[in-house]
DNA sequence: CTTATTTTATCGTTATTTGATAAAATATTA
DNA sequence: TAATATTTTATCAAATAACGATAAAATAAG
């Protein structure tokens, strides 16, 4: 084994479904001797990566807490878009979420979060969830931001390409255009999803804004509404982040 | 240099005053060889911890949005807790934000929050960050729950105790009799905290649950329904807590 | 108190990390 | 575009640390 990833991949282990581990798992999950386990956790424990709890177990610890605030406020995606999800939220005449995305290896993650408080309904893309590239508006409008080969690339890996790769790249070609993808239903029966790129090349982020909604209150009224509201906002998302890199804006 | 340490200290340069840095700064301040450091750094952006961006610098990457999910979904405190503090929201009658913290090494840190849409006031204690073990109500709740030995080591250790370690001890006494802590503008100025203990002996969980509100707000009226609220609050999650810890509710 | 389980310590072998240096790739400037 | 500077990767021998089997210690369970 090697390097950080006898870390990570213990790491890897601990999600939803098994939040607490033993030893004697951990080893037969990892073909690892317990010994070498046994020195690894301690060292994560000492990190705060992860903590003992009952019955020989140990869980996830509170690291990631600190470590996700120092990234809210430092991550120029974060720090130039997570205040405008509120406000968009107001302008948005239904309940509503609103959610500022990023592409994350192979999948597209949320990043920041607002729901409205008359927002009942269940969105998966959940703050922090991976989720597929090739399904939804927020991940569709991600994908547009990157260039044609990149594109090719990710279509070609994905398993659960939907459609074949050109005419999914004809889509990404009509997003760039119109500025706005509008989906219905791909990742959470009844919700659509509407979203607007977001990118800053300079920066290398390559992003998205968009608003979930119940399908029912999708009418042709507010539609006009929440594309304009979208496009605006997103494009005070990409200003912000030009001014963050703008050099000798950073104090090392 | 030996271990994860390898890793964490280059993590920890990375803050609100240093959003990214260059190889060449890492290596003056940890006085490594850039060489070594570029090998870890390229393990470090393939395991998303960070990331390359402008004028040859790395930045925090989007793994700890992730793992920060997977704590939310699997700590048995924020679990638990989590879920109670909007409605705790909606039973204080004036503008107030509401805080679940923990103890995390010689801090006390935020794991959950929520915010009435009325609070204008800002508070320190925003989640994740690490806050000091002996000022505030939300800090002097969790110390309570400490057996004794440990809050006599934790305040000989404290650097800025503000009395002496016997007068402390006195107040983490009163505040384990009657259950609440309440303490004026030790935190911020104006503010004032209220903080039930939260504890698991069995989950080895030491933590509380807060309201801050604005000083002007506490009326003799008002604080018996805080005092009430937060106690019946704290006892429910400490009843969530005990459910997941009964053997067998865990799937490994 | 006894026994079983979990965790730490020890240690020779094996494999990896380190940092100086060179080479390559990338960015900057002329 | 070419030339130069900067950033990043590759190479390699020496130094170091990780590995895992085993024993010892600490802790939990009966």
């Amino acid at each position: 084994m090697m390097g950080i990833t006898r870390y990570t991949r213990i790491l890897a282990l601990f999600d939803e479904e098994h939040p607490a581990w033993t030893v004697a798992d951990i080893s037969a999950a990892l073909d690892t001797s317990a010994s070498t386990l046994y020195r690894l956790i301690r060292e994560m424990v000492a990190a705060d990566f992860l903590e003992s709890t009952v019955e020989s177990r140990y869980r996830l610890g509170p690291f990631f807490v600190e470590y996700y605030r120092r990234l809210r406020l430092t991550d120029p995606l974060v720090l130039s878009g997570a205040k405008f999800l509120r406000p968009l939220l107001g302008q948005i005449p239904c309940p509503c979420t609103t959610i500022l995305a990023r592409l994350y290896g192979k999948t597209v993650m949320c990043v920041a979060e607002e729901r409205a408080n008359t927002a009942s309904f269940a969105t998966s893309y959940e703050l922090g969830r991976p989720m597929p590239l090739l399904r939804g508006a927020t991940s569709m409008a991600v994908l547009s931001t990157l260039p044609k080969r990149q594109i090719m690339k990710l279509v070609s890996e994905a398993s659960d390409a939907p459609k074949d790769a050109d005419t999914l790249y004809a889509e990404f070609t009509g997003i760039r255009k119109i500025g706005i993808s509008e989906t219905h239903g791909q990742v959470d029966p009844g919700l659509v999803g509407i979203a607007a790129p977001v990118r800053s090349t300079d920066l290398g982020i390559n992003a998205s804004l968009s608003v979930i909604i119940e399908q029912h209150n999708l009418t042709t009224e507010i539609r006009p509404h929440i594309y304009a509201a979208l496009s605006s906002t997103a494009r005070m998302i990409e200003g912000f982040m030009a001014e963050l890199s703008v050099p000798g804006a950073h104090i090392p």
